[in-house]
DNA sequence: CTGAAAGCGCTTACAG
DNA sequence: CTGAAAGCGCTTACAG
């Protein structure tokens, strides 16, 4: 941002065309004759002349830029989703903005407000207030008024008729995971979970319960073990409270790989060994799994594609998308997990 | 992005007063009569009305925006960087593009490109080649081209002048290294190194040479361990060459926490004990560090204040800023270093 | 194939 | 305090 930036104008005028042909020769819209074309390029060549974005996406109606909002950042699940959309993105010639919520409401209210003013052709949302079990109105509202700007798309469920969610099989990752374990002989399963209030666990915790009446297993309330956040730390204090148990599980899924790794390291540290003793399972996957000692078998997903299918549904508007889809699961075995 | 998206003229039509007063009330730049502004509030909510950015940036010649570029977004250095930065920029009211090169160099360049046409106020550039100890000549040309359009800033040493570099401190944190071990009483000392080619690798090198001279430790050349990149393979590996070492370190250093963890995990699986028989501390002080059994003691830094360091440099412009800053470096120790 | 002109949606001197 | 008008840097009918 110079003084005054130099403009098509300037180019036009030393290659002695008009502005209306340098810009055809920018966007390759029409046909030019070849040998202005040469003088043009030469002269951008010379300046290092580059069109304005904000110009042209003022002409064009259109900006070729993605906003992606998420809870957190710097969380390895979003970050690996982020890194799938923003290489999707980039692919189809989009630009990606990626603004942190850290998951708090008036973030997303501010963070939303500028949304509508960079009107990005698309809005990818994953996590924080999307999540809730029960929808809250007043996000509701903020979600419609983003809509009238652009395109809203979300790594979740379906908020609303429009906005196509596409989210994580949750059901189908308990169900995996428990047939898995119930597979290696465990009969007394555990699953320590946060996040009540978000769909994603309500629905882990109703497929446990069915799966396990499936598998004709024992279900037994004080093995369903809520922890206040994802974090290693909760997952430690969760193998405090499993230490206490008179009767313990010999297996336990943990919410998500951090909690599992917590989860891990505190029952070793109580002497309790895994998998000797107790297996332990993770969701999501990360590169966390390969860091944990013993290495943590996890339930995951393919961030790629999910990334992919984000973008494609986001970009693709024409498309008669479906309203909610999910995401397969896969089981990666690691050495978290023994026979009974 | 409707047919035609509601603008400036249609709310000043209806509130029956002119566009410029519309925008007066919008900026909140001149005083307009409390009786007109209850009208326009009143239309603009009515419609849920938000300025267009595009248009707003086209005449005041700012958008904003700060645009970042990473070598891998979803790598947890990076994404902590990263997610300082972004909130550092938020909190001054700007939005953040991040882009990833996956240290390609024909992304670099076409992601440059594209960051040309966007002119974010700034550009923030992490990774890459511009961390290379012998600058390549095409990639500064890319620099120069690109400072045409933007102010650069980057988290690295600076590259030529007018663009200021920030950088972890590599030497401090590797003197801060050594002397800790050497106090826990350790004289066979290795290093398990990354990226030769980078200055951080070099001047870590460097420094390690330096320090254990200056502590009259012996240095021992075949404690020098490169390895090809940043993954606990990498480091896994190190373990196996380490194993099969006549006379063996008692304590050794990862270049970042992968490796370190990889190291960690590797030397256990041959029967070493950590930090029993060797002791291992990391660098970049991560979340990686809590997973790890035993816990990873690192060399780590102040991500929020870096993210803060960059973006202010990036966005006061005006302000003499020394060519190049270097953050401090502090030690955590957890579980995987012992007194000898 | 090519130029003059209008228009995209704002902001900001300029003149009351 | 307020409006008419010009301008930001492009693109695209429109008319040769």
């Amino acid at each position: 941002m110079e003084k005054r930036s130099i403009t098509i104008y300037d180019i036009a005028r030393e290659a002695g065309v008009s502005p209306a042909t340098v810009s055809r020769i920018l966007t390759g819209t029409a046909a030019v004759r070849e040998e202005k074309r040469q003088r043009v390029m030469e002269v951008i060549a010379k300046y290092d002349f580059t069109p304005n974005a904000y110009a042209r996406a003022l002409t064009e109606n259109r900006n070729r830029t993605i906003g992606m909002v998420v809870a957190h950042s710097d969380n390895s699940y979003y970050s690996s989703v982020f890194a799938a959309c923003e290489s999707e993105a980039y692919r189809r010639g989009y630009v990606t903005m990626l603004m942190d919520t850290s998951s708090r409401p008036e973030n997303e209210v501010s963070v939303l407000n500028r949304i509508r003013e960079l009107r990005p052709e698309a809005l990818i949302l994953c996590g924080g207030r999307i999540d809730l079990e029960i929808p809250d109105p007043k996000f509701t509202e903020l979600l419609e008024m983003t809509r009238k700007y652009t395109r809203v798309v979300v790594g979740s469920r379906s908020p609303m008729a429009g906005i196509p969610g596409i989210s994580v099989d949750h059901r189908a990752s308990m169900n995996l995971g428990v047939r898995y374990l119930a597979g290696l002989g465990h009969r007394e399963i555990g699953f320590v979970y946060t996040g009540r209030q978000f769909y994603g666990t309500a629905e882990r915790l109703e497929e446990f319960r069915q799966v396990m009446a499936e598998l004709n297993l024992p279900l037994r309330e004080e093995y369903l073990i809520p922890v206040e956040d994802y974090t290693v730390q909760a997952g430690t204090r969760a193998a405090l409270a499993i230490r206490q148990l008179e009767r313990k599980p010999t297996a336990v899924l943990g919410m998500n790989d951090m909690v599992s790794a917590g989860l891990l390291q505190g029952l070793l540290s109580e002497g309790i060994r895994v998998p000797g003793d107790i297996s332990v399972l993770g969701f999501d996957d990360t590169f966390v799994t390969d860091i944990t000692t013993p290495r943590l078998s996890s339930v995951g997903y393919d961030y790629q594609a999910y990334g992919a299918m984000l973008v494609e549904t986001a970009v693709e508007r024409d498309q008669d998308w479906p309203a909610d889809r999910r995401i397969p699961v896969f089981i990666t075995e690691r050495d978290s997990c023994a026979r009974i």
